[in-house]
Formats: structure tokens, sequence, C-alpha cells
DNA sequence: TCTGGGGTCCTAGGACCC
DNA sequence: TCTGGGGTCCTAGGACCC
């Protein structure tokens, strides 16, 4: 048979939030919608029309809209509608690589004779992810993923687009350079100082001029992108490399207690999702993001066997001790983490989750003390660990906590104080 | 335009080892 | 004693993506 199309599919998810809340509130459909609090997460194709786009502060899309439904993020419902997408993905092929909750790559090559062409198959795969999933999605199909993704970025929304096997130039060079993946604000603005705007100015480049003009990595990318080669497969059972939490935490003066409630709740998270995922990290990375916008980073690496929950906290907080002069001269906006160096491992030696006390507005959790309560050098079991995981989220539904600490968790509601975690040899009072 | 919360990969220098 | 090349690991920063 002879081949006219590419066997690479990419497949993309139209708006994803905002196509998930329309879905699920018939009100919000034909509507101009964003997802998002202080910034755009997802707009709806109604609200693009007025020319709102992500990440977009939130007062600049009412201004540009004023008619604008701003609804908050429900992640859990956008992680099962990721779900059902992927079980659809599987279903139409063993060769899935997933690049974000809403997008994936499918090597669809070798099943014409079971399946049909790829057209065929984007097709069917549109068709079942509107009837079983109740969205839209955009399908591009190519020799190549980057002209797969190039091309399901063409087709939006709601559409599907091939790329004939020959065509792929004549598709590509007419494309502004920011359609390459790997282009973004600083390299686009080099190449235009070059007077580089089309893909097809860009490959007319000499290569070493290119390099000279981005570097030795990105030239050579470049390089071969703009001539459409591109010689990456789609390869399953990518694993993360790194897992992290963040908070932006406004403007304004910020205590080193509620700094230090706020790195508890990061570490708190992360290490949660490292046990969930039975993986242990070597590298302990802080972020920090300052009132202009300026950024930095201190990182750790620490023997493996050494990498638990309290381990992390204590290494987060001497980075963040040696981070204070900096904050205090520059104004801290956001506190992040990220733990990697990840893989398998046994979560069973790690040590037990923090627990503690904190409320959401953060002033309540440095007033109430949100620092970490050793509990006697106790190891966790995995049930041990389970369980107090899930006592913490019973606390946190019931009390909106953000911060915790670790050791006994006393809470206060209408009907008064409560004891949440047994032990009370190392119960410590907080009052809020 | 004044900014969220996840990630990936690349570069470059220094320490250290053979 | 002074010198070389090559490799790995760690840290920090930056560009980019969704």
């Amino acid at each position: 048979m002879f081949v006219t199309e590419g066997g690479i599919l990419h497949a993309d998810l139209d708006s994803f939030y905002a196509s998930v809340e329309q879905r699920d509130d018939p009100r919000l459909r034909g509507r101009p919608v964003v997802v998002g609090g202080g910034v755009v997460l997802a707009a709806s194709y109604e609200a693009k029309a007025h020319g709102i786009r992500t990440p977009m502060s939130g007062r600049i899309a009412r201004q540009l809209c004023p008619g604008l439904i701003e609804v908050p993020p429900r992640f859990t419902a956008y992680a099962d509608a990721s779900r059902a997408v992927f079980d659809i993905f599987a279903d139409t092929t063993p060769l899935v690589e997933g690049i974000s909750i809403d997008e994936a790559f499918l090597e669809v090559g070798g099943l014409r004779r079971v399946s049909g062409t790829p057209t065929q198959i984007g097709a069917a795969l549109r068709r079942r992810v509107s009837a079983e999933v109740g969205l839209p999605i955009s399908v591009g199909i190519a020799a190549t993923k980057f002209l797969a993704k190039v091309a399901s970025a063409a087709s939006k929304p709601d559409g599907l687009l091939s790329v004939p096997v020959g065509g792929e130039l004549a598709f590509l060079h007419p494309l502004p350079i920011e359609a390459l993946w790997g282009v973004g604000k600083v390299t686009a603005g080099k190449l235009h100082d070059r007077g580089v705007v089309t893909v097809g100015d860009l490959a007319a480049l000499n290569p070493e001029v290119l390099v000279s003009i981005v570097g030795p990595g990105a030239g050579h990318h470049l390089h071969e992108l703009a001539h459409a080669r591109d010689p990456r497969r789609v390869r399953t059972g990518v694993r993360r490399r790194s897992i992290g939490a963040q908070r932006a935490i406004g403007r304004g003066r910020h205590t080193g207690a509620e700094l230090d409630a706020t790195l508890v709740a990061l570490v708190d998270k992360v290490t949660r999702r490292l046990r969930a995922g039975e993986r242990v990290g070597r590298t302990f990375t802080l972020r920090l993001r300052f009132a202009d916008f300026t950024r930095a980073t201190r990182s750790r690496t620490v023997p493996r066997s050494r990498a638990g929950t309290q381990g992390w906290l204590a290494v987060g907080r001497e980075l963040l001790e040696a981070a204070m002069p900096m904050i205090a001269d520059r104004g801290i906006t956001l506190l992040g983490i990220s733990i990697g160096g990840l893989e398998e491992g046994d979560t069973e030696q790690l040590e037990l989750p923090l627990a503690g006390l904190g409320f959401g507005d953060g002033s309540v959790a440095s007033a109430a003390g949100a620092v970490a309560v050793p509990m006697g050098g106790q190891r966790a079991t995995p049930d041990s660990a389970r369980t107090l995981d899930g006592a913490l989220d019973a606390v946190r539904d019931r009390f909106g906590m953000a911060a915790v600490t670790r050791g006994v968790l006393l809470g206060r509601d209408d009907q008064g104080e409560m004891p949440m975690l047994p032990d009370p040899a190392h119960a410590k009072r907080h009052t809020g």
C-alpha cells in the first residue's frame, strides 16, 4: 500500500478546563467562560474571541470581555475527565505517550489493517471522546511528533488535520517561528532581530549562524525541526522526574513563621505524593519568586537513604533560613519546592507524614505556631502513613487547613477542641 | 499585561576523581 | 613538582511548555 500519511497522531483537548466546565454546567455553554482565580488558567472559545489568553490576569480578561463568566478550578473533575480520555487513547493503540493532562501522542501507523488509516482512526477517536466524555478534542496527524503537534494546533478548534507525506515543508515553512516547539518569547526575539520570521526563513539559515544566535543545543534542534526532521519515537512509560508544589503568597511582608508554615505545608503535600507513588528522591529545590518577579532557586542533594519526610523538611528549613537575607531584601511573593532525582523506592522507610495545625489564611497558622512537633522518631508503616494521611484529609476538609505541622492534631470548631490523632504524649495545644 | 501551578530540558562553572 | 585530558556530580539559573 502506498502510504500517503504519517502514523503519529497528536490528540489535544480543546480549552480543556473550560470545556469541562461547559460540559458540566449547561448555563455556561456558548458563553465566554474562563477558569481561574488571579490568572486565567483556561478560556472557552467564546472568551478567546475577545482576545483572552492564558495566562492573563483576571482583571485584564474582565476588561476585554464585560460579560465574562469566571469559574474557580475543579482539579479533581479535570483529572477524572483526563483519565476517561486516556482510557480511550489506550483503547485505540498500546503506544500512547502522555505529555500533559490534556494531550498525548499515539502511534497508529501499524494499525492500518486492524483499525484503518490514521485519519480514520483519528476521526473515530474524536467521535468517541465526544460521545463518551463529552469533550471536544483536536487531532493532528503526521510522520513526526513535532509535525503532528503543529497539525493539531492548526486544526483547532474541534478539528482534524493530516499533513501528507511529502507535503511537510509546504505546510511548515509559511508558519511563524513561534510555531516551533522550543521557540518562546526570548528565542523568537533573537531571531526576529535577524529578520527571521517564518519557519522557512529559519530553514534557509546556515546552521552555524543559527547556533551563534541561540546556542548549540537549541540551534541544531531548531534547524532539524525547520526541515521537518524529528526522529523522536512515541515512547510509553515515561516517568516523572520531579514532583513539586508551590504557593503564591502575595505582596507585602511575610514573617519567618508564615514562611515556615507554608514550607511545612508544601513539604507535606509533596511527600504525600511521593508516598502515594512509591517514589523516593534525592534533590530538594527551594524556589523563590520576588516582588519584582525575579526568581531564585536553592537546592541540596542528599543520600537517597536519608531522604525522608522529616529530612526534607529539615533541608527545606536550612535553605529557607539561608535565603532569609535575600527575602528581606527583595520581598517574596512565591514559595515553592520540588524534589527530583526520583526513583522507585521503598516508601516504608519514609517517616511519618507531617501533621498538625494551620489555617487557610496563613496569619492564623503563624499565630498558632505551625511548627514541627517531633513524634519521638517513630517510623511509619505503610498502614500508619495512609491512616495519618487520611486523618489529615479529613481535618483539612473540615477546617480548611492549609499548613500543617507534624505531631498531634488539635482542631477547633463550633463544638470546641477535638483531638484528631492519637499520641497524647506529644499533644501540643493550639488555640488558633 | 502584571502574573498560577505544575513540569521539562539545557548550560555553565566548580569540585572531585582517575 | 607541575602538568593534561576526560569524566561525573552538584548547584544555580534560564528558557520553554501546558
